[in-house]
DNA sequence: TAACCGTGGGC
DNA sequence: TGCCCAAGGTT
């Protein structure tokens, strides 16, 4: 049995990462924090802005009632600031709807704003103990090769993936379990240079019996990122995070020479609210003026 | 489904 | 250097 869980959970016992919201005293609310800001962004670059969250803003109606441009300047360059809206947003719900308490159930954390598939089941996991899978890219990693005898996992389905790590689920410590295989997909079976001779189901892995084939699925999409709407989005934004003051529309069309590229940003950015024009004509962060 | 949404570090 | 990658979500 390839990714036995007695032998991933002392695997993990021993070797797992002392990161903040793993501890027993983390809670549920510091687990969500975790989960979002963990969204596309390496653990390194998290934790500093965890830590500066959780002592600013320890219940979701802390946050709730900090303004979302407060937010977005403590979001500081974790990227995809849309994230910081949709967190605060979701304070906003658990401190009106939920009683400030972050629900352990799946189906009420889905409906919260940017809680999906993933971060819905973590923190059911994590913070609440459920046994519900959490499949995230290192898990998908993880059992493709493990278990499938594949390079890398294929496209994402949601309904096969979170069946397949159902069906590894043990009935106890099922929420650790995931911890460790998402632990395993971290930091030994990685994307580019597994480190097999560190693998604790080495001798079980389906991958290495298939004499590790390379992967044959369809090529994955490379996102661009110099000279896209991204990029300029990014820097526009960076004008506002470094002022306390609204600025003039001269100052935001000097991070970018293609005025029609720029000027759609803008607007791109003023619809997702992540930008305000005051009555005079300036441009801001959203709710400090 | 596939494209879009930031940012920075490693190789 | 340029490309790949990182605890995804939304549309």
């Amino acid at each position: 049995m390839s990714l036995d869980a007695q032998t991933l959970l002392d695997w993990f016992a021993e070797t797992a990462r002392d990161l903040p919201w793993r501890r027993p005293e983390c809670t549920a609310w510091g687990v969500l924090v975790s989960e979002i800001m963990l969204q596309q962004t390496p653990v390194a670059r998290v934790e500093p802005v965890w830590r500066e969250w959780l002592e600013r803003w320890p219940t979701p109606s802390a946050l709730a009632a900090a303004s979302q441009g407060e937010v977005l300047r403590a979001w500081g360059k974790l990227g995809y600031p849309r994230r910081a809206l949709r967190l605060h947003a979701a304070a906003v719900d658990i401190a009106a709807d939920h009683g400030d308490v972050v629900p352990d159930d799946v189906d009420t954390l889905l409906a919260l704003p940017g809680i999906g598939a993933y971060t819905a089941r973590a923190v059911a996991a994590f913070a609440y103990g459920k046994r519900c899978p959490v499949v995230d890219t290192n898990v998908r990693r993880v059992v493709a090769r493990a278990a499938h005898g594949a390079a890398d996992a294929g496209p994402p389905s949601t309904t096969r993936d979170l069946a397949d790590v159902a069906a590894l689920l043990p009935e106890e410590g099922a929420a650790t379990y995931s911890a460790a295989l998402m632990e395993l997909g971290a930091l030994v079976c990685t994307a580019r240079t597994p480190r097999c001779a560190d693998c604790p189901v080495f001798d079980t892995c389906a991958w290495q019996r298939n004499g590790r084939p390379a992967y044959a699925g369809p090529a994955k999409a490379v996102q661009k990122f110099a000279g896209t709407d991204r990029q300029v989005r990014g820097l526009l934004l960076d004008v506002l995070r470094g002022t306390s003051e609204p600025v003039g529309k001269a100052r935001l069309d000097a991070v970018w020479s293609d005025a029609g590229q720029r000027d759609r940003c803008l607007h791109s950015l003023l619809v997702d609210g992540l930008v305000e024009q005051t009555a005079d004509g300036l441009f801001a962060l959203p709710g400090e003026h």
